[in-house]
DNA sequence: CATTCTGTTTGAATCGTTTCGACACCGGTT
DNA sequence: AACCGGTGTCGAAACGATTCAAACAGAATG
């Protein structure tokens, strides 16, 4: 591969003339610069990213960490956030697992979006000491070199209970995220705290994980109990699939005997029978949103943390309850 | 950021001790070593991927290029390549869009899977004579430096075709991919072939994208000729979603007036109703055999283009045709 | 003709690693 | 006492770029 000294020793001039013509500077003649440049392309010269930020201690590289690659949820979040990136001059790659870390410890990236529970609050915290700039998008997190972008949760989570309510269900099942999820935990508040508000609900909890196995799970324990039509909020989507991928199996109808509410509108949610009732939300503004922060934070501007409403999807998932 | 001098400094050793150290190398005592391991630890080192790779002219990454990060279809892909790789000692990193061919160009990965069309052939086997190791999944290309890994399109269009005329269907639309993609065209190939062979099968062709704008217009294009029940091989599933879509809109009955078949069995094709029959194949599997491909490429060890098998997958989308 | 100025080019240092060859030290042979 | 092989450590060069400061040319000035 040709590097910058082919080049110079070609054009008979020196590698700092050849760096100069490549980087457009005013100071070289154009005529050189012309010179330099052809023979550059005749090379088929690209410059050495690991040279170049080695030196400049910059790679206009943007990491996103997501906890997988599954679909449906990242898909526009991460176009957002591309969207963006690309505007301000970065280029984004997407890593996924514990595995990957170590592509952010490595200064491989000018700064990195965080949605993935396999980093620990310390461990970015710990980064961001070391001067790592990070946007988290599924926490809070106090740090100079770090800023977070989240979800309002709480006015989704009321939003939901209180169309179940609104409809006349009083027994709701709620159907958690896994233990630690800051996304769960805010929702559950928020839910708690709607459940105090109505003194007649009854609220049965059932611990999720946010997977469609956690969806399955909550709903055979659903079927198994069931006495008569009940209202489930699945605190994600993902579990909510799950949950139909069971019930769908059993003779209890949706939208009937079991009226289910889910939270992100993935994509799915859209297509399956009969549609679900969810929180949706902009995606893709998440994402746009977060880089946005996130290149405010390199350059060294000012930034606020920011927060993505949410609006209520009514399906024919939920139903109102048939008065005896 | 502490770097490889700092740690000698302070352990008060030379630079190439430490390096040396830290990459377990039997040249240093054990109590040396551990001093500077210690020490290490202790200033928080991580080693520089910049620097390394300079040097060592490699980076331990994989690049995976795709042409959106849109869900469904990459998921199971990608998981199937980050399997083997981790396996293998690389990290896999995910880009996507044309901004993003410059990372691949500036060698900051050891080789790179692509299945993007924004790449044209003589791009790769360019980058390919500059020495990157590729291996393709949406081309066939030869050169020392690139392998393929591709579904047996063939075989996949021709199961599609004859699923379709075993059921008595003899009026059949078929929309295509894009201009210029090498799947659409070997699919393309089989399902003349079929058609050849089936003197009384009428077969009409709708120019498509493989996406789901494609597959609306296409079934704007049917509905709007419709006159008694045919069958349509959209040759990807998007396309089939993009007509359900469309076609839920009309009073066209899907699996009685339209009867459709996909390819990829993607995730969606699962849940819409009626299930859309297709063509299955194992994309986790293809993930990996092409990640295992590229390994070997990269280590210099002899490599043999694969294939990957396709199976039928019927479903309520298509019924037997209803003799008058 | 010497001097200053402007504009172009260059040499050298640097970023953080790896790695080759040199070297000093030590116990064990001759 | 001279020699040897092995072991542990070190210095220096290299990877490919950027960038500062110095050098240099040629034109313009006094």
């Amino acid at each position: 591969m040709a590097s910058i000294k082919d080049i110079a020793k070609k054009a008979g001039v020196s590698i700092s003339t050849v760096s100069y013509a490549l980087n457009g500077s005013s100071k070289v003649t154009d005529e050189t610069c012309a010179r330099i440049l052809a023979i550059a392309k005749e090379l088929n010269y690209v410059p050495n990213a690991a040279a170049r930020s080695l030196k400049k201690k910059e790679s206009k590289i943007i990491g996103a960490f997501l906890p997988d690659f599954s679909g449906g949820f990242y898909g526009d979040l991460l176009q957002g956030m591309k969207g963006t990136l690309i505007q301000k001059g970065y280029d984004l790659v997407v890593c996924s697992g514990p595995q990957s870390h170590r592509l952010l410890a490595e200064k491989l990236f000018d700064g990195a979006l965080i949605l993935d529970h396999t980093f620990s609050d310390e461990q970015l915290l710990n980064f961001a000491e070391l001067g790592h700039r990070l946007v988290v998008l599924d926490r809070e997190l106090k740090h100079p070199n770090i800023n977070h972008v989240l979800l309002d949760n709480k006015a989704g989570a009321s939003l939901a209970m209180e169309y179940l309510i609104d409809l006349g269900h009083r027994k709701i099942y709620v159907v958690t995220g896994p233990e630690g999820s800051y996304d769960s935990k805010q929702r559950m508040a928020a839910v708690r705290q709607t459940v105090e508000r109505n003194s007649d609900v009854e609220c049965i909890e059932i611990p999720g994980d946010f997977n469609r196995t956690g969806g399955e799970r909550a709903g055979k324990q659903i079927a198994a109990e069931f006495a008569g039509p009940v209202a489930v909020f699945c605190l994600n989507d993902e579990m909510a699939i799950g949950m139909y991928d069971y019930l769908s199996e059993t003779d209890l109808e949706m939208g009937k005997d079991i009226h289910i509410i889910g939270f992100d509108n993935i994509e799915l949610s859209e297509y399956i029978r009969p549609r679900l009732a969810t929180i949706d939300y902009s995606k893709k503004k998440w994402g746009s949103l977060a880089s946005e922060q996130l290149i405010k934070i390199i350059e060294g501007k000012p930034v606020e943390n920011e927060r993505i409403y949410v609006t209520l999807v009514k399906a024919e998932s939920v139903k109102p309850v048939q008065s005896a």
